[in-house]
DNA sequence: TCGAACTTTCAGAAGTTCCTGAAAGTTCGT
DNA sequence: ACGAACTTTCAGGAACTTCTGAAAGTTCGA
C-alpha cells in the first residue's frame, strides 16, 4: 500500500506547500500543484484527494484556485466522465503571472491609500510637524511608485533592478540635507 | 482631541500594515513602524499604544520584533525614565535585511527537503515513473538553487536577474527533448 | 429525460494567530 | 535597598482562516 514514489512526492509537496504558504497562499495550493507536477499523467480530483488525504471539498476549491492562477489546467480524457488535471510546468510563467496580478495590484492600491493620507495631512494647519509628515508621506508614495515600475519591468524583462530604491532614498536625503 | 496629522498617519499606517501583512508579518509591525517613521521625534511605547489603540503588551512585543528585524531602534533620552523608539528610514537596508534572513534561509531549508524527497525516490524500483519523478524533483532542486543564487546577488547588488529561471527551464526542457 | 457519476458550495468544526489584561520582572532615582 | 515607573511575559479569549462532510448542483450516457 505504501509506494516510495508517492511518499517522496508527499515530502516534496509539503516543502513546496511551505514555500507557497510563505508567499501568502494556502499550503494546500502548493501541495496539490506539486503532486500534479511530479506526475507524468493528469490526475483526477479523487486521486489527489486520496494521495494527500484531503476532502473532496478542499480538493475542489484548491483546484479551482490553481486554475484561476493559471498554474494547473483541466484536461479532458475521451471516454472518461471525470475531469483530469495537470500542472503548469513553466516556472517563469507562474511567477510572472502571480507577480503581475498580485503585487502590481497591491502597489496600486497602497499608493492610492498613501495619497489619501497625504491629502488629509494637507488639511492640518501649517506647521513644521505638518511639513515633516507630508515629506515622509511623499517618500512612501515614491516608494510605491518605484515598486510599481520595478514590478512592471520585472514582468516584461525578467529582471528587477532595486537600485532604484537606492536612488529614491538618496534623492530624499539630498532634499533633507539641503534644508538644513 | 482629533489631530488631522495623527489621523493621516493612521491611514498610512493601516496601508503599510497591509503591505507588511502581505509579506507574511503581523499587520501591527507595519502600523507601528509607520507611526514611528512619520514622526520627527522618537516616541515612547505608551504614545504608540495611545495612537494606535493597542495594549501595552502588544506594543511591547511588536517593538521587540521590529528591533530584531533592525527596522526600529531604541533611543535613550537623558533624564527620561522611559525608553523611546524611532524608525529605520533606509528602505534598502530594511528590504535587504529581511530578504537576506528570511528568503535565503527558506530557500536553504526547502532545498534540503527536496533533496530528501529525491533520495526517497531513488529507493523505489527502477521504472519509467521513477525516472519521471526524479527528473521533476531535480528541476525543483535546481529551482531552489537558482533562487538562492538570485537572492545572494540581490542582497549584494540590489539587482535580481530572474532570467536564470528562464535558463533553468529551457535547460530542463532540452534534457527531456533529447531523451525522446 | 432520468439517474448515476462527478463537482461545487457552504454551514459548522477545528485549527491557528493575535491581542488583551494582569502579573511578574526590571530599572533607576532617592 | 526600596518603591515608583516602566517593560516584558503569558494564559486565556477573540477573531480569523481553512477544512470537513453533506447537500445541492451539474453533466452525460442511455
Amino acid at each position: 500500500m505504501s509506494d516510495p514514489l508517492h511518499d517522496s512526492a508527499l515530502v516534496a509537496a509539503d516543502a513546496i506547500g511551505d514555500v507557497i504558504e510563505h508567499w501568502g497562499f494556502r499550503k494546500a495550493l502548493g501541495r496539490v500543484w506539486t503532486v500534479l507536477y511530479l506526475e507524468d499523467v493528469p490526475l483526477s480530483a479523487a486521486e489527489i484527494a486520496e494521495r494527500l488525504s484531503m476532502s473532496a471539498g478542499a480538493v475542489s476549491t484548491t483546484l479551482g484556485e490553481l486554475q484561476r492562477w493559471g498554474v494547473a489546467k483541466r484536461v479532458w480524457k475521451p471516454g472518461q466522465r471525470k475531469e483530469f488535471y495537470e500542472a503548469e510546468t513553466d516556472f517563469w510563467k507562474m511567477i510572472s503571472r502571480v507577480v503581475n496580478e498580485r503585487e502590481r495590484a497591491l502597489a496600486q492600491r497602497i499608493r492610492a491609500r498613501l495619497e489619501e493620507a497625504t491629502e488629509m495631512a494637507y488639511d492640518a494647519p501649517r506647521s513644521s510637524r505638518r511639513s515633516h509628515v507630508t515629506e515622509r508621506l511623499k517618500r512612501l508614495v515614491s516608494f510605491a511608485l518605484v515598486a510599481q515600475t520595478v514590478i512592471d519591468s520585472f514582468v516584461v524583462s525578467q529582471r528587477a533592478d532595486f537600485q532604484k530604491f537606492g536612488n529614491l532614498l538618496s534623492f530624499a536625503r539630498e532634499k533633507v540635507a539641503r534644508r538644513r
